[in-house]
RNA sequence: GGGCGCGUAGUCUAGUGGUUAUGACGUCACCCUGACACGGUGAAGGUCGCCAGUUCGAAUCUGGCCGCGCCCA
């Protein structure tokens, strides 16, 4: 804890020990520990668990930040918040991981038995979570570790098997023969998240299929010729003249001479190619869809074995062996020599590939276990469309529902050894399937002891869909689901949008009859300077306990908010951590500045009973007031990036550069007939209020600052938001300090400009434009003396003595004339000035010359316009005044 | 190929029909003024991608075009 003796702040801001220091701090008095039986509203989210494979990156940290930013807000008002931590098993990519480092060991991970391999990524997850939970206490995230879960605790396990059985009985759960990713280096079906879509260059190879009846023939266009073993027939369009007379005849696959319909499909693109299509149904997604349209064709067979090499009777025996790679090469030989490849044309396609092993997927026809999406879908398309969950920002409500129209089954099963089993086991006695929740010991049919596990393993996603309340303890009535289910927000990246986001939703809806959240925010995905996506392909993603080390956890957060694009992605790297640690910076020191005026610590101020007196005051509770309703407005809907962009704005131009400039010498009791306490008091009402408001997004620093300023005050982690206080809005003091702030912009531009020496004091006379501005003037005239530099501002009194010793310019509220210490005057600027206010009157006037602006354009602004052209007129007429005498006096006859 | 989105000072960005288009970084000038040079005060810098249209009025709405990105096939 702060020494409570220290009035005052180190003049430098070091976050390391700060941050260490509140850090444990919270971890001490609990007070991210969610109550059991909370007493009020909660607010509850998870979240998303990272995967045990790895460290966290900055993307993490973002999202991170986001949910803490809500946590840390709805806890001040006074929500039980319950934010639960988590990891993710993560199935294949974990055990990708582990086979690459055991791989550099020289050990090969298949050679493995199942124990040994589950050994080695228990190993795997032993070394890596602790590593995760220090990140994410680093980053001073405000997580319940009281209610840390693992997708594969025992509670996981029970609510997966739990689920598997229940949608399995309900037929929703089906094992099929169907068209999956495979992966053929991985050997395992993949999901289609796990499918990376990119341009790439290959050939498009022309091969001829000779006719039956030794005519010519039709010539086919393929990226893949090395299939052409598993070809069945040959497709056109039916509409396609070219071919029309072949459509019901027969062709030869070169090479093997076996002969194939030419049949007719829709599916078909004449003008792709030469407009015909090879048909291959196990192993491409299109030929798959036109041979189940075509009944009449054999059945296909199957030339790719599990790791892509062809194999099987309908491949020539030579070629038996060779993966997918060599085939092509040689079966391309072979074609060239037999006189049936008629052209090779570069050609840049989409190719899929997989995201863990980088092989190119082999769409792959293959027995696996399905779950029936469509009937789960419905609830949560109906519940998208009543916004009981919406998706922000808003625009992807329309996509998600799209997607949701034509949702596909999912595959479940994967060909790996780490993960869930499936909780199917076969009788060998018997051939009886018996799916069940607890793992049976006998068959129930025959009483055979002997049960043959299925030996497949559950998609990761299929327990991750369930996380928002299985985290909760699902399927347990537990105290926790009572409380905090359904959770209010998920935050997450919109690349998952469709495989978690979605599936959560349904199953949500399916198992607990109840939305999981009710809002979604997706962030968007961080770049680097360069404008490129971070990925660890790249290495451009900073480690973020590095940039922690460093820079500080504050630095990071506030990085990670304040320059990006809510909905877009954002730039990240040292522009945005310098301007954080500097606004960081600006924080501290103005803290450090009021820290000894406000008398040293103090406790918090009791709730001010009467408003202020003196002008600034009012004008920065005004603008405090504002900020807050911003902040508010701006986190309600998500808008993280305009809560920072207001807060940094309150900070810095409202607090620091105007009202403690203004108020400095009030505050430090230099003012005549001002009064000091005043002063300080709203000072002290302002940095606590700011400092609160800051809280959730830079926690550590404000703890820091707020305990300086009140040690005995409690924790910041626990104080109360802000509440509006309408009585601090005041519309006037904000519109006069404008003309306040137009007055010393104008002179400070004045000194500027006629290179006015910096102890030179001037004297300034000011005609006001109209007598409510003179009052305003004359009131304020000590605070802009000071703010310029004056020796002295006189409000409608005479002029200068002297025609030419002076500088003028001409301001809405008024004509201001300074005193100059030699004959100067700028007419080059006064003759800008006129310039750009003549054009602006001929666009006023031009405006309403125009009769159908007058009859069309609402009253209010015609009214407005008026008044525009006539001040500019004014004002022009007045330089114009200025510009005539000036240009005839000394040394003009 | 389909869908969604984006083009605003050198860079990043705010701004969904009505004052002289916002802020940050960078640049230039002056200033280490008793919180802060990680700072202060000023300045320069923009045909709001292009072309039509709607409208009294368009950065903003509509259509087309060009360029870029993402998702899906």
């Amino acid at each position: 804890m702060t020494d409570p003796a220290r009035s005052e702040l180190p003049s430098r801001f070091e976050p390391g020990p700060i941050e260490a220091r509140w850090q444990s701090a919270w971890e001490q008095s609990r007070v991210f520990r969610a109550p059991d039986r909370p007493q009020g509203p909660t607010y509850a989210l998870i979240l998303p668990p990272p995967n045990v494979t790895g460290i966290l990156t900055i993307g993490h940290m973002l999202g991170g930040t986001l949910m803490d930013v809500l946590a840390r807000v709805h806890r001040m008002r006074g929500r039980a918040t319950a934010w639960v931590p988590g990891v993710d098993h993560a199935g294949l990519a974990t055990q990708v991981e582990v086979r690459r480092r055991l791989q550099r060991d020289g050990i090969a991970f298949e050679r493995l038995s199942r124990e040994e391999a589950l050994r080695e990524i228990e190993r795997w997850r032993a070394d890596h979570v602790p590593t995760i939970v220090a990140q994410l206490k680093a980053a001073g995230f405000s997580l319940d570790w009281s209610r840390f879960r693992y997708t594969m605790d025992p509670g996981a396990i029970r609510a997966t098997r739990e689920v598997f059985v229940r949608l399995f009985e309900q037929g929703l759960i089906y094992r099929g023969e169907r068209m999956v990713n495979w992966d053929v280096r991985l050997r395992t079906a993949i999901s289609d998240l796990e499918v990376i879509h990119s341009e790439e260059d290959g050939h498009l190879y022309y091969l001829r299929y000779p006719g039956d009846d030794g005519s010519a023939g039709v010539v086919v266009a393929t990226v893949r010729p090395e299939t052409i073993f598993g070809d069945v027939a040959v497709a056109v369009h039916p509409d396609d003249e070219r071919y029309r007379a072949w459509i019901g005849r027969h062709v030869r696959v070169p090479l093997v001479d076996r002969p194939v319909p030419v049949i007719a499909d829709p599916a078909v693109d004449p003008s792709f190619g030469a407009g015909a299509l090879k048909i291959t149904p196990r192993h491409d997604p299109v030929d798959h869809e036109i041979g189940q349209r075509h009944p009449e064709l054999e059945s296909p067979p199957d030339i790719l074995d599990e790791e892509g090499r062809l194999t099987g009777p309908w491949v020539p025996e030579e070629l038996r062996g060779s993966d997918r790679e060599a085939a092509r090469t040689q079966v391309v030989e072979r074609l060239t020599a037999a006189g049936r490849l008629e052209r090779i044309q570069p050609y840049r396609h989409s190719v899929a590939r997989s995201e863990r092993s980088e092989a190119v997927i082999e769409p792959r026809l293959s027995r696996q276990w399905f779950v029936r999406m469509g009937g789960l879908a419905a609830p949560v398309r109906e519940a998208v469309r009543r916004r009981e969950i919406v998706l922000h920002p808003e625009r992807w409500n329309r996509t998600f529902d799209r997607w949701m129209e034509g949702i596909q089954d999912w595959c479940i099963s994967r060909q790996i050894l780490w993960g869930h089993p499936i909780p199917v086991v076969t009788c060998t006695a018997c051939g009886r399937e018996i799916v069940t929740v607890e793992p049976p010991d006998r068959c129930p049919a025959c009483g055979g002891a002997e049960l043959a596990p299925d030996p497949d393993v559950l998609d990761t996603w299929f327990t991750s869909w369930l996380w928002p309340f299985v985290a909760l303890g699902w399927p347990e009535a537990s105290a926790d689901r009572e409380s905090y289910y359904p959770t209010q927000v998920l935050v997450t990246g919109r690349d998952i949008m469709f495989f978690w986001v979605a599936r959560m939703m349904m199953a949500g809806y399916a198992f607990t009859g109840r939305p999981p959240f009710s809002d979604v925010y997706f962030s968007g995905m961080l770049r680097d300077e360069q404008g490129r996506r971070m990925s660890k392909h790249l290495g451009n993603s900073p480690d973020p306990l590095a940039v922690i080390r460093e820079r500080g956890a504050d630095t990071l957060r506030w990085a990670l908010v304040f320059p990006n694009p809510t909905d877009e992605d954002g730039p990240f790297g040292t522009a945005a951590l310098d301007g954080a640690r500097n606004f960081l910076t600006k924080l501290w020191n103005v803290t450090r500045f009021a820290l000894p005026l406000l008398g040293g610590p103090e406790p918090r101020p009791p709730p001010r009973t009467a408003p202020p007196e003196a002008f600034e005051n009012r004008w920065i509770l005004s603008r405090c007031h504002a900020t807050l309703r911003e902040v508010d407005r701006a986190l309600a809907d998500f808008e993280f990036t305009r809560a920072a962009t207001a807060l940094h704005g309150f900070l810095w131009h409202d607090l620091a550069d105007q009202y403690v400039e203004l108020a400095k010498d009030a505050l430090t009791g230099r003012r005549p007939g001002a009064d000091p306490q005043e002063y300080r008091e709203v000072l002290r009402r302002v940095l606590d209020r700011t400092l609160r408001m800051l809280h959730p997004f830079i926690p550590h620093v404000t703890e820091e600052l707020g305990h300086a300023l009140a040690p005995t005050g409690g924790l910041l982690a626990q104080a109360a938001w802000p509440t509006a206080d309408e009585g601090d809005d005041d519309p006037v003091a904000e519109r006069e300090m404008e003309t306040v702030r137009e007055a010393i912009r104008l002179l400070r531009n004045l000194r500027s400009e006629e290179k006015l020496p910096l102890d030179a004091t001037p004297r300034v006379w000011v005609t006001p434009a109209d007598p409510a501005l003179g009052r305003l003037l004359v009131r304020e005239a000590p605070t802009i003396v000071r703010a310029v530099r004056l020796a002295a501002f006189d409000v409608g009194g005479n002029g200068p003595p002297t025609e030419g010793a002076r500088a003028r310019r001409v301001a809405p509220s008024g004509d201001y004339q300074m005193e100059l210490p030699a004959e100067s005057i700028d007419r080059v600027s006064l003759e800008r000035e006129r310039e750009k206010l003549a054009q602006l009157l001929a666009k006023a006037r031009g405006r309403l010359a125009d009769p159908t602006f007058r009859a069309r354009a609402p009253p209010a602004v015609v009214q407005e316009a008026e008044s525009k052209a006539a001040e500019l007129e004014l004002r022009i007429q007045r330089l114009d005044d200025h510009l005539k005498p000036a240009g005839s006096s000394p040394g003009q006859p």
